[in-house]
DNA sequence: GGTTGACCTGGAGTGCACTCCAGCTCCTAC
DNA sequence: GTAGGAGCTGGAGTGCACTCCAGGTCAACC
């Protein structure tokens, strides 16, 4: 199967500008082209994609998906040290998760507060 | 209690630039001056960053933040709606938090998969 | 054969959240 | 009284991750 850049858009969720700026980067390869010179994605290339937005939205910077890039170009004796990156990046996963935890447990805080005002301030009218 | 605005940056953890650029976009009332027309901070100035900072890092925009200092300055009548802003921010921590989690999952099953490959290739050499 | 619509390129522009800078004023300590 | 250090202002610059644009090509349909 083969898809267009718009139809990669689409299942990938990035925007066709960002494929373009993505390709342009070197966080993915240039597609193969059709004889009109357009870009034509296969499965193993959206497979790479959705795993670039999976770690875009956990905040991995461009900069380290970008060596991770480089890494899986050079075949599989980089496997090591993608694993290295991957591990580093959970790490950081895991601290951002706990920090916003660690948030949350103050917004809950002053939820609770705000609802005291409130029931104060009911309590003073009806009184 | 009273500080200058070099204290105040290392109490809150934001620079001395970020503090006057707080006070500029109005994150943050213009604190008193001392005589020689030096920033003042005060215990309640502390408190107030302590809380910007900690919406900050659940990645509450500037936009958000400003509301609700706006609305804090407009005094107790505004309670309902600032309690409004934190319940909705709290949503979107949440899910933010579940977002994270995903992708974790992702992440261990990539590395789990990386250290497949590496057990095969050591068994590779070894046999 | 002309119009339409998708796609192309290189490059400029955007929004966010800072961060840095030049040139100045104070206060303090020698 | 002067050297140094902290702080002041308005404004410019930065890094990130896109996003938009002008001007062009190409294939298909009427």
């Amino acid at each position: 199967m083969t898809y267009s850049i718009a139809q990669a858009a689409e299942r990938s969720g990035l925007s066709i500008d960002t494929l373009r700026y993505y390709e342009r980067i070197g966080l993915v390869d240039p597609p193969a082209r059709d004889s009109g010179g357009r870009r034509v994605y296969t499965d193993d290339d959206l497979g790479w994609l959705a795993f670039l937005t999976r770690m875009r939205t956990t905040g991995m910077p461009i900069r380290m998906m970008r060596e991770y890039a480089q890494l899986r170009r050079r075949g599989p004796a980089t496997a090591g040290r993608r694993k290295q990156v991957l591990l580093e990046h959970r790490a950081s996963v895991r601290e951002r998760i706990a920090e916003l935890q660690a948030s949350l447990d103050v917004l809950d805080y002053k939820i609770t507060h705000y609802e005291q005002i409130e029931h104060t301030y009911v309590e003073g009218i009806t009184a």
